[in-house]
DNA sequence: ATAGGGTTAG
């Protein structure tokens, strides 16, 4: 649409420069009302525009808002222009929607409508978010056919395409045949090396460019950090460049917390002159991420001390720390606030609680949020099903992977795994073997160490010592030493001896130290009567100088975490902890 | 073109 014709529409139609001012949703629903009733939606051009401002204001927390909006005004328009189709499909390949990108696209290909330059670009965005689908190269293509490619735009659409899914060369290809480039093209083909490791290359890249911005050290910054860990040269990257931006600062301090050092990232976020919701985010999840669920709620609590809202990602965070922690109160509080403040849930938030739920033993709240779920994912069947099978309800279990089967839900391996443990734990062995046995059959799914490391538990504890062994034996992978580990356990509750030092031996063989495997042999003989063996056991133990692990535990009262360590006990505290205990017990 | 999210036995 030319600059001039834009004008002259302009002046012609008053709505067209209200739709340009509006800044909030519900300028947007009045303008909206007031085309409707003055029969104007049919115009295209005008209901373009309508999207287009509602898909500038969307945001994060209320994309599904958006998305079911730009649906109904996609209903509402009689003959859709290319304008309004391309915006529609940038908006779904902008907002993590790339499948329903390329439904339009095709749709707008069906219905003979014009594609242009403008296109091109965002179905190859949702292309490239879809790595392992070939549709890029079908578009790529038609872009070539129609001379497309000669546009700056959609060439580093190409670029970014190739790289995303996998194939940088390809993409590299394409950087060096261009004729020009811009600073995009090369932050592009950095992004593309840094994503799959390559910082040479990246490097080399980043070294040869005209100019930089400060998208070039952030990508970086965050390939040498995160990718592959090099945090001392992402940190010089960091202190040489030249304005620092919030971004780099965030990839920074998520370098150190993926490394779990979480001292340099904490000092790095106490330093940043300013944060956003992603500095709290990266830091509470750095902290759960390496077992201190304890301060991520604390964290938490500074993060709304602050008045720094959460938003659904940081609530995950903050609702799997309180799973960690069996923190009922807290996660239920965080499920309110997200209702309060009118954060619309996705699939992941609403599995986060489900699992915050059935960790902290509240099945019945757990069970009515997946019975109200529009959409599930994978995930949360998965959750379900282990939730189930933790708390004892193994039969059910089972039933949720049958109905699974007969909706014909995807799954994956660790459905699988979910499935086997709660077999295993409630000894339904036929059951168990006969999952076991479809998985690869029927489901296409190969079974990994862990599922065997299932099937050992299963038959072991149902005392089939020797079929476990034999399974243990001709697995297709290396056994590991949990493998060995689970029989020698079955070996004990059987009372089985001479397994048990086969078991052993493998597990020397494997390299093992781990203290427990002794202690649980010297226990078999103990059982036995064999003091003999038992002294030669605790004596090799000392001599290797090994100990049992600290036991910890925690517990939440009245909203506050206590952790207690074996042996370093803080009477006081425990003795507060009972008070308001029974404080609790008395008013209930 | 850059930063944050959910599932694994005892």
């Amino acid at each position: 649409m030319a600059t001039t014709s834009f004008s002259k529409l302009l002046s012609q139609n008053p709505f067209l420069s209200l739709l340009q001012n509006a800044r909030t949703a519900s300028q947007i629903f009045q303008i909206h009302a007031q085309l409707i009733c003055r029969a104007l939606m049919s115009d295209s051009f005008v209901a373009s525009r309508l999207l287009f401002a509602a898909c500038e204001l969307s945001n994060p927390s209320s994309i599904h808002l958006t998305a079911a909006y730009a649906e109904l005004i996609f209903s509402q328009v009689h003959h859709p222009n290319t304008f309004f189709w391309n915006t529609i499909i940038r908006f779904h390949s902008q907002t993590s929607n790339p499948l329903r990108a390329l439904l339009f696209f095709s749709q707008m290909r069906k219905s003979g409508i014009f594609t242009d330059n403008y296109t091109y670009p965002f179905v190859l965005k949702a292309c490239a978010s879809m790595p392992g689908r070939r549709e890029g190269v079908v578009v790529h293509g038609e872009v070539v056919k129609r001379g497309f490619d000669e546009d700056l735009f959609v060439r580093n659409g190409l670029i970014s395409m190739y790289c995303r899914s996998g194939d940088v060369e390809l993409g590299m290809m394409l950087f060096d045949g261009f004729r020009s480039r811009d600073l995009v093209s090369w932050n592009s083909m950095i992004a593309g090396y840094s994503m799959c490791g390559k910082m040479g290359e990246a490097q080399k890249l980043f070294d040869a460019m005209p100019e930089r911005d400060a998208f070039s050290w952030a990508i970086l910054i965050d390939g040498y950090g995160k990718k592959i860990g090099d945090v001392r040269r992402a940190r010089e990257l960091f202190d040489a460049m030249p304005d620092r931006d919030l971004v780099c600062w965030n990839s920074m301090i998520d370098g150190y917390s993926g490394l779990g050092m979480m001292g340099p990232a904490r000092e790095l976020f106490e330093a940043m002159p300013e944060r956003n919701v992603i500095s709290w985010s990266i830091l509470i999840d750095g902290y759960i991420r390496h077992g201190d669920s304890k301060e991520a709620l604390n964290i938490f609590q500074q993060m709304l001390r602050h008045g720094m809202k959460p938003d659904k990602i940081s609530a995950v965070g903050v609702i799997s720390a309180c799973a960690q922690l069996g923190a009922l109160d807290q996660g239920r509080w965080v499920h309110f606030y997200l209702k309060k403040n009118r954060i619309l849930f996705d699939v992941v938030v609403q599995t986060a609680l489900i699992d915050m739920y059935m960790k902290c033993g509240s099945l019945d709240l757990a069970r009515r949020l997946f019975d109200n779920m529009r959409e599930r994912s994978i995930v949360t069947w998965n959750v379900m099903i282990v939730g189930l099978g933790a708390n004892g309800y193994e039969a059910e279990a089972v039933e949720l992977f049958d109905q699974m089967e007969k909706e014909g839900t995807l799954m994956d391996d660790l459905t699988f795994l979910a499935v086997l443990t709660a077999c295993t734990h409630a000894g339904l062995v036929a059951k168990g073997w006969e999952i076991f046995d479809r998985m690869r059959s029927d489901f296409g799914i190969t079974p990994k160490a862990e599922h065997y490391g299932c099937i050992v538990d299963l038959l072991g504890r149902a005392g089939r010592l020797h079929e476990a062994r034999n399974v243990i034996e001709t697995m297709p992978m290396k056994p590991t030493l949990t493998l060995w580990g689970s029989l020698l356990a079955a070996c004990r509750t059987h009372r089985c001896v001479d397994l048990a030092e086969v078991s052993v031996e493998q597990l020397k063989n494997l390299g093992a130290d781990d203290s427990g495997v002794y202690v649980l042999l010297s226990n078999i003989y103990a059982e036995e009567g064999m003091w003999d063996d038992v002294w030669r056991i605790r004596k090799l133990m000392c001599a290797r100088g090994m100990k049992k692990e600290v036991g910890r535990s925690v517990v939440e009262v009245n909203g506050r975490v206590h952790e207690f360590v074996n042996g370093d006990v803080s009477y006081l505290e425990i003795f507060s902890v009972l008070w308001s205990l029974s404080n609790n017990i008395a008013l209930t």
